[in-house]
Parts: structure tokens; C-alpha cells; sequence
DNA sequence: TGTACATCAGTGAACGCGCGTTCACTGATGTAC
DNA sequence: TGTACATCAGTGAACGCGCGTTCACTGATGTAC
């Protein structure tokens, strides 16, 4: 290959607002998400620093307070994220359930566990209370899909009508649901069940193993 | 109270080997575990500092190294005493059960959370892997029996022989309730409950009213 | 009982480190006329 | 189409901070004789 002297002008055919928004160096804003990403899935969310995000993106300590205003902003978005995909999952696990209730939830917590075990990183950071504020407003409209997508198997599971408040029995079903396959998760990534899985095919087998095992007792509504 | 010298000699009418180690300036030990415990309760785990507890204790910060060598070394016997008290719940539990193993597996379930909600700075480090090594020998050794004790009322609920391998189904549900409970412990302390505590007597009410309703869909031995 | 010595829990100053954020700036891009 | 200007994503040096650990030391306690 030559070098070539960069055209002046016009890269990409008059780029009049085809993306979002052309930026200075290009996408600085998804280098930055993708880097946080890499970098919690690596050292951990305690690992995490605004500045080696800077340094792996290849901007300076500075550039990421344009983006994000300031560190929380930045995870906040990566949480954001991650709780929109999370959100989508649990959907499609819910549909793929069909009319059947018990087959809703099961679907639903296969994708779960499926989801933290797959989105480590993301998973860890989206309930990590002291990184991210859960009662922000913006991303509780996002994270709050997830819930609802619970709730709504959980009623059609216990017959509660869709706009009462939801009865106490429903209540407890849906905590023990949330429970099993949250507390699944955070073992799982923690590497609690590691030792287990030793002999049984390694890391594989937590999900292909152990989770089914798990998931055949899963809470079923009382009566 | 008039300022008295104190007297040169023996304080403790002869000290030889009364105490384990009679220490230079008393029991700097147990003051650096009880400041890392309240630590850890004020700030989280992340906010812990090996200087700030030896601030809180009134020693220089060198001083620490001379009792657990390091900042791991400490947190390391804060978590094993979190699991000396922890598999003592948990056994105190199991013999409340009686005979009967449904009992044993729900009261054991009680403690688990129980123990989570009144010692959340222990458990929090308990669980958290990137600051304790839980592969410890030492560790392991006390951190076993809780596991053991659980492992217990799993065979007598399934019938497993105490001597042989664990069996499928036996091990998933050991699985679920361990990750229910624990899930429960976790979202309960991350806040995720709180939004529903709000209406129904605040904080309190997980324990006395969202823990009940919970364990009412604990898993059960299939068939 | 008295003396000499070893032990070891403490001090406090110093080290080097990486952090998040601030600051004044630069220079490319987009826009108004 | 050409020019002037505003915008704003970047730079890079500097700030002050708290951290864990090291180091040479001090001085009280326990022990051997």
C-alpha cells in the first residue's frame, strides 16, 4: 500500500447529518462504553478507572468529561446498557413461554442466569448499588422493563388481574423467582459453584449442567 | 477523681499467661477487627482503607502489619470470623428442625438471610471474592461447615446417603436453595426491595413481612 | 531478687503510585450570512 | 461560493488526595541466669 494523501474535503459522501453526529474523532463515545466494558470484565468493576479508559481509548485523562460529565455518568450509561439488552432478553424469553405460565417462567429464568453468565462484566456493574444510583429516574425507566416483564409472567402464573395490586402469595412467588435465579447468578460469577464444576466439565457446566439441574426446582405458585 | 500514679508493678495481680498475650498497648487486635467491621458497615467493602482503620483504632498505620501482615491478611480473619458465626446460625438452625427435613431446610433459610440482614458488613466481605481469597485453606476450613451443614439437610430431604456422591437431583436442589437464599440476602441488601418496603412498614418489613412470604415458595424435593 | 538481654508491638516519616478533576488552550467542524 | 465566527471535542500539564507499604527507630515486656 501507498500513502496516500488524505482527500481534503468530503470522506464520506456529504456526511449532512447521515449518523447522529459526526464527531471530532470519530466515535469516541462508543470507545469509551466498549473500553469500560473490557476493562470491568478484566479487573473487575473495582478495577475499573476513568483514566485507563482514557488510556485504552487513546485520548487523553480529559476527553471522557465531554461525553459523560463525569465518572458515574460514564458507568451509568455502561449500566443503562446493559439493562436495555437485559430487558430484551427477558422479553423474548417471556414470548418463546407461549400461553403457558410455568413455561414463561422458566424461559424467563433460563435467560437470567443466561444473561449474567454471558455479560459478566455488565451483569456485575448493573447491581453494583455503590457505583451506580438505581433510583435514577432515567435508568430506572430502562431497568424497570426488566421487572415488568417478571411481573407480568407472575400474574399470568397466579391469576392476579394485570391493574390490582399484586396479592401477597404473587408477591412472594415473585421474589423467590428474582431470588433463585439472582442468587444463581451472583454464586456463579463469584466462582462458588467452581469447585463443583471441577470434575464435571469446568466453567461449561454451570450452564449446561448445574443451571437445569437448578431450574427443575424452580418456586411454582402455591395451589 | 484524684489523679493517682499509677503503681509501677503488676496492674493484674500477676499477669503470667492469665490472657492468651497480654499485648503492649491491650488488645489492638480485636480493636482493628471491630473498626474494619464497623468500616466496612459505614462505607460498603470498597470503602475500606487499611489507614482509616488504623485512624479509628488511634494507632499509627504501620501498626496493623504487626498483627495480620497485610490489608488481605486482616480482611482475611474479619471474613473467617463472618464464617465462624455464620455455620454456628446455620447449625443451631438445623438442630431446630428436628427430624423433620422440610423444617430443617426452611429454618436454615430463615438463618441464612437472617444472618445476611444483621451482619451486612460481614456477609458483604463473606462474598466478595476480588478481596478475600475463598480457595484459603484456613478460610475453607471454617467457611466449609456452613456449606456442610446445608449439604446435610439436602440428603436427609432427598434420601442421599451421607457417604456417597451427591446425586443429580439432590444437587440441583441444594443448588436452589442456596442461590434462593442468597439471592434474596443479596437484592434485600443492594436495595432492590426498598421501593416495595416503602408502603409496608419500611426496611423492617423484608425481614418480618417480604422474608415469610418468600419462603413459603422455597424449593422442595421433587417427587 | 536483680541484672542483662531478647523480643516484638508500637511510632512516624517517607516512598512512590494512580486516581478524578480542573484549567487554559487548540484546532477542526459546522453554520450564518 | 467565500468568509467570519461560534461551537465543542480534544490536549496535556497540574492540582491535591489517600492509599499500602517500607524503614529505622523506640521502649515496654518477658525471660534466662
Amino acid at each position: 500500500m501507498k500513502a496516500v494523501k488524505k482527500p481534503a474535503g468530503r470522506k464520506t459522501a456529504k456526511p449532512r447529518k447521515i449518523a447522529v453526529r459526526p464527531y471530532h474523532h470519530g466515535d469516541l463515545r462508543e470507545k469509551l462504553i466498549a473500553a469500560t466494558e473490557a476493562l470491568i470484565l478484566e479487573r473487575g468493576v473495582d478495577g475499573f478507572s476513568l483514566r485507563e479508559v482514557a488510556r485504552r481509548a487513546g485520548v487523553s485523562p480529559a476527553a471522557p468529561a465531554h461525553h459523560f460529565g463525569d465518572t458515574r455518568g460514564l458507568l451509568r450509561e455502561v449500566a443503562m446498557r446493559g439493562y436495555a439488552d437485559f430487558g430484551d432478553a427477558l422479553e423474548a424469553a417471556d414470548k418463546r413461554g407461549g400461553n403457558d405460565p410455568a413455561k414463561r417462567l422458566h424461559e424467563q429464568g433460563l435467560a437470567y442466569v443466561t444473561f449474567a453468565m454471558k455479560n459478566p462484566a455488565r451483569f456485575a456493574l448493573m447491581f453494583r448499588v455503590d457505583k451506580i444510583d438505581i433510583t435514577d429516574g432515567k435508568l430506572m425507566e430502562v431497568s424497570g422493563r426488566s421487572f415488568r416483564t417478571l411481573e407480568g409472567a407472575i400474574r399470568a402464573a397466579t391469576g392476579s388481574p394485570a391493574d390490582a395490586e399484586l396479592p401477597p402469595d404473587a408477591f412472594g412467588l415473585l421474589m423467590a423467582m428474582w431470588s433463585i435465579v439472582h442468587g444463581f447468578s451472583h454464586l456463579a460469577l463469584g466462582g462458588e459453584f467452581d469447585l463443583a464444576a471441577e470434575g464435571k466439565g469446568g466453567k461449561d457446566a454451570i450452564l449446561k449442567v448445574f443451571l437445569p439441574l437448578m431450574l427443575k426446582h424452580l418456586p411454582r405458585p402455591v395451589r
